[in-house]
DNA sequence: TCATAATACTTGTACGTACAAGTAATATTT
DNA sequence: AAATATTACTTGTACGTACAAGTATTATGA
């Protein structure tokens, strides 16, 4: 069960960003100070900061050094740190039910894990809005399992992954989604101000993360008229 | 205007596999093989087959090589290889308009390029089954300035990214995108053989290429209610 | 004072070496 | 004949060195 120097060192400097004792905006120590600090070569040091990159925790910059980043690299078709950063800035949140225990939905299109049907489910549902007009329900299903105490506190900055990367150290690692064109039903059409039968995208994403023993389940209702939803994609 | 060591050969053999020298499955040449035919290290070597891994154009197999992959990493929602890996094998595609000059069409909901506008357009529109049922209806338009006797011949396997790279060495090196569910208006619900007003799932996407001079933009009209669209993502 | 040069940093590329570890065919032993 | 050991490859990790090139501050000279 040896790990290599590299990962060490990526795990070390991943878990410093983690913790917040480098900021967005902060340099990481220069490749030749993790060399004199950790004993390694520049290869070694490069190595994990090259790792650092590729995961888009940190920006390289030549002559400079290597500074963190803002992680919202998509995910297929939302970011890592939610709706947020994907529309602007005049978001608010409304929960229409606080995370609590409860029954894994009939309504999750995409497959369960066993595991996760076999173990005890959070759910909780918000509503977004643009200004005051809402713009997306969102219904969320994870098991509790490896989050000890998550009920006990509120989010960090609002939001849900935050205080997955932040509290738990867990991150976003890949996601699939299936994505439907469908009329508001009766329900969706009352919370989102929209008449019956207008065209509504549901997306339903299951997330992976550095956990493998947690997945996140969303369905998401978008009201697209006004805000379509985006995404980007660079190699 | 020198170029490093390592993006030469990376270019090279990114251009073997393009020609089809080395097919998918194949294994490239041994970094020691490298090593001795480029009079290279194999800090060289290797870093030019990092590059392609990341690329995704080779996957690396601890003692036994390089192996060439099947490149179908998504691009946001679809395939660089289009359509027909997104959905499955029984796919069948009828041109309404083969390719040819044509206009920039209003109804494209990305931002053009001041360039792109200002130059000859090239476009085509096709209708995608699966089986006998229609899924979805495709409108493209590209600049035709870069892809000399583009209009002479048909697409390699029938597929417009295959022949950008097999025949012009071009490559989909990203992707912006928006959704929106809306009505099916009638040219769609008769094209697609939906009752009026069915919600559909209208994609506009813009991807970015390997030439900066080329940018291909996209408004595709999906219905999802059998066979919903589909993404994955990991890191 | 202000433009220029020197400097001390940073990351980027490339060299070379050594050994660990995975793979697969061949040779050896039982 | 079958299990085992050897071997010759492969990629992975890590060492060390050298110089190029970008950045930013400090020192110098007109």
């Amino acid at each position: 069960m040896k790990e290599t120097k590299y990962k060490e060192i990526h795990n070390y400097l991943k878990g410093q960003i983690q913790k917040g004792n480098y900021q967005v905006g902060d340099y990481l120590p220069s490749e030749n100070e993790l060399c004199a600090r950790f004993s390694i070569t520049r290869t070694t040091a490069r190595k994990a900061l090259d790792e650092l990159t590729r995961e888009s925790f940190i920006e390289r910059q030549h002559g400079k050094g290597s500074r963190v980043k803002e992680r919202r690299q998509s995910l297929g078709l939302l970011n890592v740190k939610g709706f947020s950063e994907a529309v602007g800035e005049n978001i608010k949140t409304l929960f229409l039910k606080k995370p609590a225990a409860g029954k894994w939905g009939s309504e999750i299109m995409v497959p369960v894990n066993e595991n996760d049907l076999n173990s005890d489910c959070i759910y909780f549902e918000r509503i977004r809005f643009v200004g005051y007009e809402p713009v997306m329900r969102e219904k969320n299903w994870f098991s509790g399992q490896v989050l000890p105490d998550f009920l006990d506190s509120e989010f960090i900055e609002g939001s849900f992954f935050k205080t997955l990367s932040k509290k738990y150290f867990i991150e976003i690692t890949g996601s699939t989604q299936e994505l439907r064109a469908e009329l508001a039903c009766e329900k969706n059409s009352q919370l989102l101000k929209i008449s019956p039968g207008s065209p509504i995208l549901h997306i339903s994403v299951k997330f992976y993360t550095s956990n493998p023993k947690l997945n996140i389940y969303s369905e998401l209702y978008c009201v697209t008229s006004v805000y379509p939803v985006g995404n980007s994609y660079f190699i």
